[in-house]
DNA sequence: GTCTATACAAAGATAGAC
DNA sequence: GTCTATCTTTGTATAGAC
């Protein structure tokens, strides 16, 4: 996907990306658009389409991130000896608007089959209904949640939740997510020990 | 908002509804243009911007009119003694995949604080969570629902259960969106009887 | 490989004639 | 109330300079 792997269009690259991300979380998605951001970034339009095909592809790469900064978070918690607090989650990217908004509006386009996100988002929500899947399998081994509860079922509905939320959230700050999720998994009947 | 209420007017509003619908629904939403609408109502682009002086307007409306019916029908079933079966509700217009996408695409762009249906959405969703609390509320005080569950809490849970499935949905139409909602409302302790 | 300038198609919106 | 014509802005493709 990327273009090239000289050190100057990786440092580039990461120039572009770093700009972008802040456009966007300063003016919003609707401003976002390639004029802006390559003006940001100090090169031409067609400069920054030269590294990434597309805006679609530039989008995409910055969420692609998002995703890996979230999983290293939760990683190095676990390994920690931690576990992953679940209620934590929108709390990793999710401080930051635009970061949300990008990603609530990209998800939301890409829903049409032939949008170039599409594959990316689709095996994207698969690998996160997984690994919640697996997450509340283990939990379930522990004797943490009861057995009646199904890891699959319950795994869809929070990430189903997960996303809900920051709907609401863009257009109400007000709406406390982490408190939301906290709320669900006790339903769930999930036993969380010194959650601080 | 409408720009008259002669018959003619009306009349013709009416037909670009329906077609827009259409078309939405058998294309999707990047397809429907404003050209594309005005030729389905069978008219010129700024011929449809007379009666809708924007796009989003146009899509407002359509929405406006999905929630109008959805309420019938749920008002319907409420006074024939029925419970409101919360589980259904994702099956009432969500039928319609083209009514899904745009519901959830306009949704995620209208979260511009700057979006012309900004505040019909952010009045929506409180809407929403006011509609699902009484509900909820109701329910405890009869007893069906265990007196722990905060209504408040669960409400905007269920509203955000909705949205997020919606999406899943729309990348794999494999999700069951109401076993999910079904799920979630068993886990809150919801004693439903006799759920056909 | 990295970039600029030019050119173009399609979108939404506006002005003014009929 | 409806249309034609025009304007602006979007994203992108092409040609070619360094």
């Amino acid at each position: 996907m990327a273009s090239s792997n000289y050190p100057k269009g990786l440092a580039k690259r990461e120039e572009i990306l770093t700009a972008a991300l802040a456009i966007v979380a300063e003016r919003g998605y609707n401003r976002a658009t390639i004029r802006e951001l390559a003006e940001a970034a100090g090169l031409s339009k067609t400069g920054l389409l030269h590294h990434f095909g597309t805006k679609e592809e530039l989008f995409a790469e910055i969420l692609r991130r998002r995703d890996v900064v979230d999983e290293a978070q939760i990683e190095r918690a676990t390994s920690a000896g931690l576990d992953p607090k679940i209620s934590d989650l929108p709390r990793l990217s999710s401080g930051v608007p635009g970061l949300v908004q990008l990603y609530t509006r990209f998800s939301a386009e890409a829903t049409d089959p032939e949008h170039t996100a599409h594959d990316f988002f689709r095996e994207r929500y698969e690998r996160a209904r997984e690994r919640s899947r697996a997450v509340l399998e283990k939990f379930r081994a522990e004797g943490r949640l009861p057995a009646s509860v199904d890891p699959e079922q319950a795994a869809t509905a929070l990430v189903a939740l997960l996303d809900g939320l920051q709907i609401q959230w863009l257009y109400d700050s007000s709406i406390d997510m982490a408190a939301e999720v906290a709320f669900f998994l006790a339903q769930l009947g999930l036993d969380s020990p010194a959650s601080e």
